[in-house]
DNA sequence: TGACCATCTGGCACTCGGTGTCAATGAGGC
DNA sequence: GCCTCATTGACACCGAGTGCCAGATGGTCA
């Protein structure tokens, strides 16, 4: 790894963790891209060669946990019932992209009250959805040149949903309830029979 | 009805009028508040006094809709099941704000394609989703302060998710095939037992 | 009719997020 | 030592959105 290649992720580490600093103090919104870059010890156009925005700060390496899923999707038998196999996926990427169980609290609850975090966040979810559909496609056999069989999509986009309606459920009562359990209880709300 | 309501109602049927032709045929995003001002005969200024943002020219009325689903939802009959009871509620409320179904699937489309557009969308269906989910609760028979009930918001953001999907595999098909067909067909393949 | 108040308006300056450009700097390979 | 290329900071620029203020206009009361 060339000298460029290590300047360059130690820079992504400190702007991230002085980014996170400033926002669980001040606030997101309360915080300006010049506050970061003065507190990074870097100039403001350089901010955005290393985050396209600054709620990419926040939730940058969500696309990366989207292909998670999707490995881990693929990796369940394929006899499974498709809503089951989408909660399995799930249940098996536990975030262990966050320092303490404090922080990861912090970080649900700004994401869930500021409005601009929150909207991005479903964006991402929205990719989510795209990387996961074409698998459930498959598993239902469906056409995949039929953009009319919205089973897949409705599948896979509720069960997203259930994540993140027990995502705020979870930041709402202070992380006291295990979030797999949250989610549990969403999916079986809204698909019957299952576990 | 006073001569500035009277006053006040034309311009905000004015900047919208003319807001949409601009969307429609130059795109939402390349075309400047500037622009609408301009062709709207009224300052910069003016045009932030009837909206918000520029999305809400597009998605302003989606609050009001948000109320007329609430009502609907609440004329349903006690005993019916929950999520039988949103799907017929939103069955019930047809989109009547576009003047023709060639409109109103352009404007579907420039929804769905529109990043900023999308997100605010999303975050009207969240307000949605709060408009709907006492209801449900009490449908449920849920303790209304019990923050770790899941079950109603599950419920309610499912079958919202299920109209969004078949909102944007309706603006794929072209509007060939019927918004209530797609979405029964998605709320179908969620929650397994029901029309 | 004239005075008075509320409301609406346009114009200006400002903040903030985000982008394009350009010259300077420093690492890597020859 | 030299050439190349990635990175950087600085500057200018744009668009969305807000605060402020002076002026115009409608509504009301005397």
């Amino acid at each position: 790894m060339s000298l460029w290649s290590r300047t360059r992720n130690a820079v992504y580490g400190e702007i991230t963790r002085t980014s996170m600093e400033l926002f669980l103090t001040r606030g997101f919104d309360a915080t300006t891209i010049d506050d970061i870059a003065a507190a990074a010890g870097i100039s403001r156009r350089s901010f955005f060669r290393y985050f396209g925005t600054k709620e990419d700060v926040v939730l940058g390496d969500l696309a990366t946990r989207g292909d998670l899923i999707r490995q881990a999707l693929e990796a369940r038998p394929d006899g499974e019932d498709p809503w089951d196999a989408l909660c399995a996926a799930l249940h098996s990427v536990k975030d262990a992209a966050y320092g303490s169980d404090e922080e990861m609290l912090a970080v649900f609850k700004m994401v869930h009250q500021t409005p601009s975090l929150r909207a991005r966040s479903i964006e991402k979810h929205l990719q989510w959805q795209a990387m996961l559909t074409p698998e459930i496609r498959r598993r239902l056999g469906a056409d995949p040149s039929d953009p009319l069989d919205v089973r897949a999509e409705a599948l896979v986009a509720s069960v997203l949903t259930c994540l993140d309606v027990a995502g705020e459920a979870w930041g709402r009562a202070d992380g006291k309830v295990p979030l797999e359990d949250l989610f549990d209880a969403a999916a079986a709300a809204v698909h019957g029979g299952s576990s």
